[in-house]
DNA sequence: AAAGCGTGGAG
DNA sequence: TCTCCAAGCTT
């Protein structure tokens, strides 16, 4: 039996979220504050996004603006956030979108642009243009999980989930309400369908829901367990000349913290460092100083920083490497990723 | 197509 | 401390 879409319309119309990217009944966000909200909650959650939402269109009011911007402030703009691919696919995407001159409006021509996939193009489309498709996220497969009862680990199951996704949408109630029915079930995900302890005393859809009536809802959905992630080791060096600047560099284009600002240091890699191989790798002579570790937690890896400080008087007297110099109060605009923030904390800086 | 890609908060 | 999790995309 197929759960009724609009009793879970009904309860969206009670029990709906307030959030900044979210229009008020009856109104429509407009497809760049959809898209931008859609890009920054990837992997991502709400009371983390927030802050980074408001600062970013206050910053950017329309997309000519991002698209014009320097890629450079883009990525000081989303410090902080993770997953920094997002933010160069977002400048791209942008730039992109104010060629076109509109903002794409259909699944496949969202599903073409930089850092769209299958999931953004259809929420972006359901949410901003009412088209009747359903997104299909974390949440929506755990709702879906739980109502078909399936048992099936993730990832495997993803196709079979989206497969039962799609049935939700066949009721005309849901295809007519498209942005309110995506945004139901994320709501109901986030709220009541949660992944430990959902309250399906209060769920809209619990006399259809399957696992409900089986007892296993908080079992679903089945996931395969991942493997532990290495410890890698590295050292960096903050470099500082008499007036207190910092000396900097850009990380590399592509991988890790691709394109971010980071602190001079030696590669991360599985061996420890010992101090004199470390030392080999600063970016001057001087009389380095241990301040102490920094172990900062990746997806796939668990990194240990060992911080050295050392000053010197001026660094363009100095043979110092590929960088620049930065004053302490620039820091703060700077494309610096948490892992820097936390060494120049240890450090005494910011 | 499995692996790479951040971060902070909750339990 | 540790594990899991949050509106996934790219290669």
């Amino acid at each position: 039996m197929i759960p009724s879409a609009s009793a879970l319309l009904d309860w969206y119309e009670r029990h709906r979220r307030d959030l900044p990217w979210r229009a008020p009944p009856g109104g429509r966000t407009p497809p760049y504050h959809v898209w931008l909200s859609e890009i920054m909650l990837q992997q991502t959650t709400v009371v983390t996004v927030k802050p980074y939402y408001s600062r970013f269109l206050s910053r950017y009011p329309t997309i000519e603006a991002l698209a014009k911007a320097p890629q450079e402030d883009v990525l000081a703009a989303w410090a902080g956030l993770g997953y920094y691919t997002r933010a160069r696919n977002l400048h791209a995407c942008a730039q992109q979108i104010a060629a076109l001159g509109a903002f794409p409006s259909t699944v496949p021509a969202l599903r073409a642009l930089p850092g769209i996939g299958d999931y953004t193009a259809r929420a972006i489309a359901a949410i901003a243009f009412g088209v009747p498709v359903v997104p299909v996220d974390g949440n929506v497969e755990r709702v879906t999980s739980r109502l078909f009862a399936i048992d099936t680990p993730l990832p495997a199951a993803r196709r079979l989930l989206a497969q039962q996704a799609a049935i939700l949408n066949t009721e005309p109630a849901a295809q007519a309400n498209a942005s309110d029915f995506a945004q139901a079930l994320f709501d109901l995900g986030a709220t009541i369908c949660t992944p430990r302890a959902p309250t399906c005393i209060l769920c809209p859809w619990q006399p259809r829901c399957s696992a409900y009536a089986q007892g296993i809802a908080e079992k679903l959905p089945v996931k395969t367990p991942r493997g532990a992630k290495p410890q890698k080791y590295g050292a960096c060096f903050v470099l500082r000349d008499r007036h207190g600047a910092v000396w900097l560099r850009r990380r590399p284009e592509k991988g890790l913290l691709a394109g971010m600002t980071e602190l001079p240091g030696t590669n991360w890699r599985l061996e420890a460092w010992s101090e004199q191989e470390a030392l080999s790798h600063a970016p001057a002579q001087a009389e380095w100083r241990e301040v102490g570790f920094v172990t900062h937690v990746f997806t796939h890896l668990t990194l240990q920083l060992t911080v050295y400080d050392a000053q010197i008087s001026e660094f363009r007297s100095h043979p110092l490497g590929e960088g620049f110099s930065c004053s302490v109060q620039a820091l703060e605009a700077q494309a610096l990723p948490s892992v820097m923030r936390k060494c120049l904390a240890l450090a005494g800086l910011s």
